[in-house]
DNA sequence: CCGGATTCG
DNA sequence: CCGAATCCG
């Protein structure tokens, strides 16, 4: 070999063995494992990281197949009361705890009416005519304990069943992972690589017709807004999430995409119903300086008379997921509601913060609590 | 003397020698000049200096009594048609050009009618029952060519003839000097030291009742509302002047102030037209994080349709007097008004900037532009 | 993925 | 008497 070519290789290797020491403190394993994944890849950090958490998330996914019908705890053990306890509807959730939940279904329910001319319609409870949501940042670009992470997410939902959940930071492992854990959502991605946005819509009472994906022109962190119109018992509704740009500094592009949002909003026929959630990153000025919110469309918090205990849904007082050694508090996510003005009026019930539980990690789900929120028709 | 007292001696010495220096460079005399007054004021640096200032005014005006009769030149040698033309009424502005301009008075005009019942009202003609305004922030915090730049002011409003004169960032000096000049004008002031605000009316047109100093309860910077009851031509008027807590980072004080201000307006009887001028300070969300003005409050520049010409009243690109390396402009000089509800209804006929000629020693009047407004009734 | 203070141009 | 970037707790 000529020095040239010696100089090559070592630089070669150098750049290779930095490689692996960056895969082996994402994925908290050790240079072994990631040399292994990186070469099996091309030396591709982000093929080998999907592979990576892909592979982990399936054997997570494998054991607890059968590990949480011994064990029949959705999110850890220590505290399984004091979770229930959170439950909005505690009879209906303890159905639902004891349940097995490694999938999510709940095929006995009836299936969504696809129009009004459905004559389930009439048969279903008044109370299941509610819809339920969940919007959640679930932080997936924290790669630490993300796969226990995943879990207390799909355990949250199999104990909440919520009609629509809108989700932000996804990354492909982890949307795998959720795909084979809610067989009875239908899921539909705003992205396939990177980080992204999703929207799971239960099978048996939310009828998708179909989605669309609407980019920001001027995002500098691939973010965009995911939009599907469905039928839920006979009514039209356009659902829509997104996680606005994020940081303080990003507030002028933040207001631009608000105001996609909105236009968006303004431009769904009014003989639907829209659901925006999502993490928007904004603060109260901003949504001000846009010109607040056009008439008839309303923060679902504020209408619910602006109730302190979900008010801040990202606190690094609370959650330690962070590891920040400042302690702030902002209400970040959020859901907006434009009530169809034909037919029976949707309007927000009840909303309460979800993920306040720590994992037995040490962990939270998410640095961001979630949403739980439920409309009545 | 005792090595203690050598000490005392040298440091009392030392300390002399550094106030001379101070002094020195503020009034941009010599050290001897500066030992002069200083020993004359028993080394009180702020007696010192008003005392040099008046002296300096007061020599300036003499001197002024007679130079500007010889070379009638308003503001410099070089531009006189330049500004000529940015007066409002170039054929009254000329004829005020030609007069000696070192007192300002214009005792050929009719009285102010003290009460609709006068005799001499409708002698006047219409244009001349239109009601000028003057606000400007005239930085009498910088003392470099202060004396010139309080001569560039007085020719500005020698040259407009406004009916009311609002003005802020006075010091006692220069106070002082402006009521040796403008003699045709009742001077109010906020205050008797440091620097204040004040306002000018026309003897002959504006008819004083009574004036009030409102306090800020928290202002760091010595900021207060200063009021003058009027009559014009048989209209009351209310006017109102403030120079607003001053920075970015006092948006909280300032916002408080606002609001005081807003108060003082709604509470003034509606048979009485409000004019508020000053230097606000203001960015627009702040008005906006306020509640924005009032109903019946207007901000005059919006109201003309925000003309372009005379957005900005503070400038760094345009005016080079803060000699700061970037640039940036704001509209901090704000005119609101709420009309009387009674009788001729005030409205805002025109707008423009001034006092954006250099002066003879290359600086501007201050480093905020001056308003210049007419109201017809 | 914070807000307040500071720096810098 | 600026705003954008940075630092800092
Ligand atoms: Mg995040
Ligand atoms: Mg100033």
């Amino acid at each position: 070999m000529s020095d040239k070519e010696v100089t090559l290789m070592e630089n070669l290797e150098e750049t290779r063995l930095r490689l692996c020491d960056k895969f082996a403190n994402v994925t908290e394993s050790d240079s072994a494992v990631a040399q292994c994944y990186l070469a099996e890849n091309e030396w591709d950090m982000e093929r080998a990281l999907n592979s990576f958490f892909e592979a982990d998330m399936e054997s997570v996914f494998d054991a607890e197949d059968t590990e949480e019908i011994k064990n029949n705890r959705p999110l850890n053990k220590r505290k399984k009361t004091d979770l229930l306890e959170k439950a909005h509807s505690p009879e209906t959730k303890r159905r639902m705890i004891s349940e097995k939940v490694d999938c999510i279904d709940l095929t006995e329910d009836e299936p969504a009416c696809t129009s009004s001319t459905s004559s389930k319609g009439s048969e279903v409870e008044e109370g299941d005519r509610k819809l339920s949501l969940v919007s959640w940042n679930v932080d997936g670009l924290d790669t630490l304990s993300l796969v226990e992470r995943a879990r207390g997410l799909c355990s949250y939902l199999t104990l909440y069943t919520p009609d629509v959940v809108f989700l932000q930071e996804l990354i492909p492992s982890y949307a795998q992972y959720i795909k084979k854990r809610a067989v009875s959502y239908v899921f539909v991605e705003g992205n396939e690589d990177g980080y992204f946005i999703g929207i799971l819509l239960k099978k048996s009472r939310v009828k998708l017709h179909k989605h669309e994906i609407i980019s920001y022109p001027t995002t500098q962190m691939m973010r965009n807004l995911l939009c599907a119109q469905v039928t839920f018992f006979g009514q039209e509704l356009y659902l829509m999430t997104s996680h606005l740009e994020s940081c303080k500094d990003q507030a002028a592009e933040r207001m631009k995409q608000l105001k996609v949002v909105l236009q968006n909003i303004k431009e769904v026929p009014d003989n639907t119903t829209v659901i925006f959630g999502g993490d928007t990153n904004l603060r109260d000025p901003e949504v001000a300086k846009v010109g607040g919110l056009p008439s008839g469309v309303t923060d679902v918090w504020e209408e619910l008379g602006k109730p302190e205990h979900c008010r801040y849904t990202w606190d690094t007082k609370m959650n330690s997921n962070k590891g920040v050694s400042y302690v702030s508090r902002c209400r970040f996510d959020r859901i907006y509601l434009r009530p169809a003005t034909t037919g029976p009026r949707m309007s927000p019930e009840h909303m309460t913060l979800i993920g306040m539980e720590k994992l037995d990690c040490g962990r939270y789900t998410s640095d961001h609590w979630g949403i739980y929120c439920t409309f009545t028709p």
